[in-house]
Parts: C-alpha cells; structure tokens; sequence
DNA sequence: ATTGGCACTCAGATCCATTGAGTGCTAATA
DNA sequence: TATTAGCACTCAATGGATCTGAGTGCCAAT
C-alpha cells in the first residue's frame, strides 16, 4: 500500500500536469502546494511513485508526468468529482426539458455534452431488443408518395418516404394502416419480421400490392432501427488538443468515427464509482487511442434498456470535471427519457 | 497578357505543388514535363510569373509556390474538369437514387461529398421563402403525447412531440388536423403566421385548448423551417490535412463551424464557369479561412428554390476533381430533388 | 523521517560550418 | 530575339559542438 503523503504527491503531480502540460518537478510542488516537507522529501516520495509506475521521468533528469496506472488512481481515489456550475445545471435543464423524440433528445444531449465539457462527447442508441411497436402510420404525400412511420416504445420516430409509381387510394392506405397496426401494435421489434410475412397473406385483393410494397420498407426501418449505433459531436475539440497527442490527430479521429471499434469499447464497459466507467490509455485495446481517455455513464431509457453516454478526449484531461458532466447528463438524461412514461 | 508557355509552366508549378506540397524549382520542372526547352528558359517564364505574382519564392532562393492569384489564374484557365470515375458515379447513383424526404437526402448528400472528395462537404438548407404547406398532420403517440408533423412541397418534413398534460380526446385531435389542413394546406409558409390567428378564433369549444397547445408548435417548426441553416460533413478531413495550415486547424474549424460566417461567405458566390463558383485562399474575406478554398455550386429544389453544395480545404487542393465532385454531386441532387415531383 | 548539500544528467537552446537545391545574371549561341 | 550554358550567390535545412539549467539521486547530518 502506498502511504498517506505520497498519495497526495502524486494528486498534486496529476493535477499540475493537467493544468500546465509540463513534467512536474519537486521543485516546483512545494512551491505550489504547501506540504510543510522539504523539496528532497517530496523526492524520496516520488521515488516511490515511480517503484509503483505511478509516475515516469521522460527523461533521465526531468519532471514526472503520470502514467495511465497513475491517473487510474488518480481517479480511482477521486472522492468527490466537482460538482457543476449552477449555470452549467441551467444548461442542462434547459436543453433536455423539452419533450421531443428520442433522435431529438440525443443529439441535444451529445451536442451539450460537448459544450459542457470541451471534448468529444458520444452517446450509444438504446440497443431496441426489447422495444415494440407502438404504432404505424402512412401518411399521404401525394398522389404517388407515401410516407411511412414508425414509432416505437422507446420514442424512436423513423420514418421514410416511398414512391408508389402506379399510384393508389385512399381508402387502401388507410385499411393497409389498419391492417398494420392491428397485427403488429405492442409488438416486441424482434417478432416484426416474422409476423410481416403472415401480413403478406392477409393483405388480399386490392390492397395487396400496396402491402407489398410498403411492408419491405417497413421492415427496413425496424432493421435500422436495432441496429446498435453511436451519435458523435464535437470532434473538432480533438484538434483544439492537437499537441496532446504524439504523431498527427488523425489516426485518433479515425479510430473514434469508427462506429464498431467505438461499440466495442463502450460496450465492454461496466460502471464502477459514481455510476461512471472510465477507460485510461492503454486500458482500451485500440492501438490508435492509446493517449485518450474515455469515460462514459449508463442511461436508462423506459427504466430499462440501457445504453451509454460520454466523452473521449486526451489522457492529460480534467477527469474530475468531465466525470461530473458526464454523470449529469446521464441522469437528466434517463429523467427526460423516461420521465414522461 | 501572359504568353503562353509561361502559363502552361504556371499550371505545371500548380500540378506538382499540389501533388509534392514541395516548392517547385526549374529543374524538377523541365524534368518532369517535357516543355522541350532548358532549365534557364523555365526560369525566364518564371520570373515573367513571379513579376505578375502568380507564384512567390518562400525563400530568396528556393522553388515556387502558387499565390491565391496563380490558383485562380489556373482554374479560371481549366478547360475541363476531372470526369468522375465510374466507380464514383456508381456511388453517386446508389446514393441519392432512393427517394427519400429533404432531410435525410441532404444528410447523405453532404456525406456522400465528403467521402467522393476527403474534403469537409456542406450543404445549405434550401432557404424556403417560398416554400408552401403541404400537409399537417397530428398523430397519437400515448394518452398525453402527440406527434406534430409539418409537411412542406419542399420535401421537408419535421416533427416534434408535445405533451398534453391533461390529456386530450381522439375526436378533438381529429377536428383540429382537419382544421388546420383545412386552412394551411398549400399556403406558403410566410403566411402562416398570420393565418395561424384566425384558427385560434375558429378553434371554439373543446378543442380550443387543444388548439392553443399545437398552434404554437406549429409555428415553432414553421420557424425553425425558414432558419437559413447549413449541413457540415467530414470535418476530420480537415485534420487529415493538417499540415497544410501554418499554425494550427483549430481556428480553422471554428470558423468553419461558424454558421453564420459560413452562410454568409457561401450564399455571397455567384456561379461561374461549369456552373461552379469557388473563393480561392484570401478571395474570402474571413481571416481564419485565408488558407482555405471554397468550392460551391447551387443545386435546385423544385425546379425553383436554390441554395448551395460544396466542400471547404486548404488552398492546396485538387480543384480538377474537386470542381467535378461538387459540380455532379449538385445535378444529381437537383435530380434526386426535382424528380419526384 | 527529514533535510541541506552536492555531483551528475540530459533535453533544449544557441551557435557555427556545411551542404545543396535553386536562383539571377551574363555572355555566347541559334 | 529567344534560348542556353555557365557561374557566382543565397539561404533553409542539416548536423555537430557547446552551454545551460531544471531536476534528479544520494549521502551525511539533524
């Protein structure tokens, strides 16, 4: 176990370094902070820092800047994260009190992420596995367009428009509409597929073309919609941090719009203290994020399907402060998701 | 007038700087082109060029390097654009041949762009002054919610949920969409507003609440519809080019961010050869941007409505194939967006 | 356990000297 | 008159060599 007072070296060490981007120097921590020891006990303490690979010299004789096992205990001793700004609250509240849809609500929410925190913000869609039906609508556009919707129990509106080249009537859409929802309302997504077929056969006479051509559309966004997928903003804050990063940024914005390698990420992730999970460097497999960090919150969706938020930026980040963004809008977040239910 | 030789030496400096970032010198020159002549003549040429300041020497004594001016000079001398590969017209086709409505169009048109061009793509919302309603239409979400829907000739559609904490009654829902359609359809937006008064009079009894909830929405997306508004893509491939900025991009992509600056700058440039228009380094006059080219080209909504489709990067760009990205990516969008109707 | 003292290290800054791509100019040539 | 070969010249980039100072590790004294 390390003691009392190297702990809090190697706090002050990762808070300088975070604040000035320069190694920290002994010297300098005394002068900085008030440890009421000497500049050569802070020394003999960061000796031991570095016996623990809490803390690396980049070179043989300079300051010491932490490693990613260093800021995880950094974090990992973090009592109280800070907490937000009233205005920052104002903020939230005003952003996510609005009723809207659920696409809505999460680019809100990814975009205030960003602002909030400076970084690149992400926000997971509810995986909909267990989401239904809630209804279907067609909606005329003109005498050869229809636009077709889907909402679901989630609050997930979708919707596309299809041409009708031969045209069609009104009273068709409206019994295909009828049809639809009478088979499908309340129907978990998983099971769409395989009731549309039985669909197939009721649909007779006159409006059978039409089924034919709306159901395959229809299946195509319950398609779209259970597929798993992250919501991005802020990627220009990456750039803003430029020099955080070793070589050229562009390997890391590479990897981050890489929507696979990011669900596999955030995905493998399992909430520890104060409801947020964080991964440090090299914590995370992917070789091109190995000097950023990431840390996301689950949120609830209907009180239960449950998917991630958060923001990845720069090992050297302000963890304190993006972990109390982070939890924040993940909780106003499940209230705006499922408070209205 | 520049003779020709020295303008075929202008667009052979233009090709390979753009190719080597390299400043180019006589010697690398003749040996590269066969202008039939020596080193010394290109040098003659040259110094014809740099007189006119068509390039500039970075150094007394090193290659040349295109001025915004030798940049102009050569495209405004481009007599044909880089035709698209087959591949990328296959794309271009698969892309945008699905009817869809005017949002989700948009959002893989300016995708589509970025990737056809590994620029940042932008599209601007077609301003819709003119634009007309085309259908309201209210629809039942649960017993407090309802989903609003604005419907335009545009193709536009847009949508949001409003709760209605006391509930409401299906007649009433019903009365109030046939009222409002019955009043707005194939209005123009411009007059909605006024119109939208008098519904509040019409709207008597029961469903008067009801109406004092929905009209404001309504109006809300009205307004959010004529807001000028510009889609942004691929904004990493910025980074991508990082060194093509003297400092660094970040102030580079704040700009660009900057809908204001970007509606501004884009809806200034008026269309010239090949139906493109482009604002090379300074020619614009947003200092973040003087080392960055705009190339821009309108596309039509409707046969009627125009607004703009283009990419932004750095002055040291291909604008051959630029030109023809933009320039194709803009007929088939009229297509795509004309089509239909 | 802490501290002052001291020798030691090494990245970064500073200062040359060297190199070579590229220029401008001139005098000769076609 | 246009082109070319030749040549002196310039200057960014490169590569030591040297200097400096922040910072270290260690030891003997408190």
């Amino acid at each position: 176990m390390i003691p009392d007072r190297p702990l809090e070296v190697l706090k002050a060490i990762v808070r300088d370094y975070i604040a000035s981007k320069e190694p920290v120097g002994s010297k300098s921590l005394v002068e900085r902070h008030s440890f009421g020891v000497s500049a050569a006990t802070i020394r003999n303490d960061m000796a031991i820092l570095e016996e623990e690979e809490l803390i690396v010299a980049p070179h043989t004789s300079s300051g010491r800047v932490p490693t990613d096992k260093g800021y995880r205990m950094f974090v990992d001793q973090l009592s109280e994260v800070k907490p937000l700004s009233s205005a920052e609250k104002v903020a939230i509240e005003g952003f996510l009190s609005k009723s809207s849809d659920l696409d809505e609500t999460l680019g809100q929410t990814v975009r205030l992420l960003s602002q909030l925190t400076n970084q690149v913000a992400l926000v997971q869609y509810p995986s909909l596995g267990r989401a239904s039906v809630r209804h279907i609508e067609i909606i005329s556009i003109d005498d050869k367009r229809l636009l077709l919707m889907l909402i679901t129990d989630s609050g997930r509106i979708q919707q596309h428009v299809l041409e009708i080249p031969g045209g069609y009537e009104l009273g068709d859409v409206e019994k295909l509409r009828n049809l639809l929802n009478e088979s499908l309302a309340s129907k978990a997504l998983a099971e769409v597929s395989a009731i549309a077929k039985t669909i197939g056969q009721k649909a007779t006479g006159k409006i059978k073309p039409l089924a034919e051509r709306v159901v395959p559309e229809l299946l195509a966004l319950v398609d779209a919609n259970s597929q798993e997928k992250i919501l991005l903003a802020g990627t220009s804050n990456l750039a803003r941090r430029e020099d955080d990063f070793p070589g050229s940024i562009s390997p890391v914005l590479e990897a981050i719009e890489e929507q696979v390698v990011m669900l596999k990420l955030i995905s493998e992730m399992q909430a520890d203290q104060h409801g947020v999970s964080l991964l440090i460097g090299r914590e995370n497999r992917v070789d091109a994020l190995s000097s950023t960090s990431v840390v996301v919150s689950g949120y609830e969706n209907q009180g239960s399907e449950i998917a991630k938020v958060g923001v990845i930026g720069p090992t050297r980040m302000d963890y304190s402060s993006n972990i109390g963004a982070v939890r924040a809008v993940a909780r106003y977040l499940t209230k705006s998701l499922g408070g209205p239910q």
